[in-house]
DNA sequence: ACCTGAACACCGTTCAAGT
DNA sequence: ACCTGAACACCGTTCAAGT
């Protein structure tokens, strides 16, 4: 058979994590399969080992994907009100977990090997995102530098954890609490604690 | 062939999620398979599906086995300490995380089906666990009822997202920060938020 | 009421053989 | 430098056949 030479090393690639978020997105993260993959863009299961390492390669790249997504989806976000900076941010951030839930569960609760390093524009995507929160953050407190950086971290991580166990619902069994609610709680206290020292 | 009535159901059903359990904690997550289990406890395959409807149900009793080792770990941790209460259990929580690693991934990072609905029991087991959580906030602040639910659930999202990005490293790139040290600032400053109003 | 062995429909990954 | 087809070593789940 042979080479086919319809699609360059660039396409197929780009074929192929396409087609990933596609099965993911409608099928659902255990869904996801090489054979799917391959089967999906017209190709041979092997062929996809020759332009990615693994299954676990693809889909660190369609969570980089994810994380471009997530970008566009929070800098619209971005306001300089003093007031709602940070509660539009993490809205945003609830938001967009509940309209791409898959693609936002391979990202944060698919267990990657432990041993899994991620690549250096992969590391500089999250710095990327980060930089929105510091900036909605430093719109709403006055900061020293060295501290909104941790304090950014913290306050993520904790807006994460609400959608994680929102979504889960693997802390909670009250489902009145919404998660937006448990946000707007955080954020409330959290900065007034800050502003207060 | 045939029955073998060497063991109970209750003993097979023990075994069965012991062996889970084990093969959890030696190979890590992504190595459990029915037919591990099976050939760690010496029957076939089949025999499991006559006392679990499939891999998913197994997982949920070896996750509500480390829901039981979680609180018999953060029992202990349990003091009357003013000052100290939260940050004693928030380290405890860290510690079994670092401890049981993969039992504890498996617990949270393990993509169950989302129309998976949890028995009334394994949801209590939920609300023991936050009774902890409770009982030291208010040692340490005095809150109405209705908040003391509210607060507890936020601040123990917030702790478990720190935990969580701590482990797999996946919101922040900068490793010099530990999970302690979030967790502190965390704890530090939501709690003089809610102090202060 | 169990338990087996085999079957079915899948997996991820590798690789000799072809162009 | 690709791409295939087949192989290898696994999966989860079901079920007829046995006691």
């Amino acid at each position: 058979m042979g080479r086919r030479s319809k699609h360059s090393r660039e396409e197929m690639q780009e074929m192929a994590i396409k087609a990933a978020r596609e099965i993911v997105a409608e099928e659902g993260v255990r869904e996801l399969s090489t054979r799917k993959i391959a089967a999906k863009i017209g190709y041979t299961v092997g062929t996809l080992y020759h332009f990615f390492k693994n299954l676990d390669d693809i889909i660190m790249y369609v969570n980089s994907q994810t994380l471009d997504m997530l970008y566009e989806y929070l800098k619209h976000r971005i306001n300089k009100n003093k007031q709602t900076a940070l509660i539009s941010l993490a809205n945003g951030y609830l938001d967009f977990s509940k309209k791409h839930f898959s693609e936002w569960q391979l990202l944060f609760e698919y267990p990657m090997p432990k041993d899994m390093q991620y690549p250096r524009w992969y590391e500089e995507k999250i710095t990327k995102l980060f930089k929105l929160v510091e900036q909605s953050l430093s719109t709403q407190i006055k900061l020293p530098k060295i501290d909104l950086s941790r304090k950014s971290r913290v306050l993520w991580s904790g807006i994460h954890g609400v959608c994680l166990l929102y979504h889960t619902g693997k802390l909670h069994k009250t489902k009145s609490e919404t998660a937006e609610t448990l946000v707007e709680d955080l954020l409330k206290y959290y900065l007034a604690g800050l502003k207060m020292i």
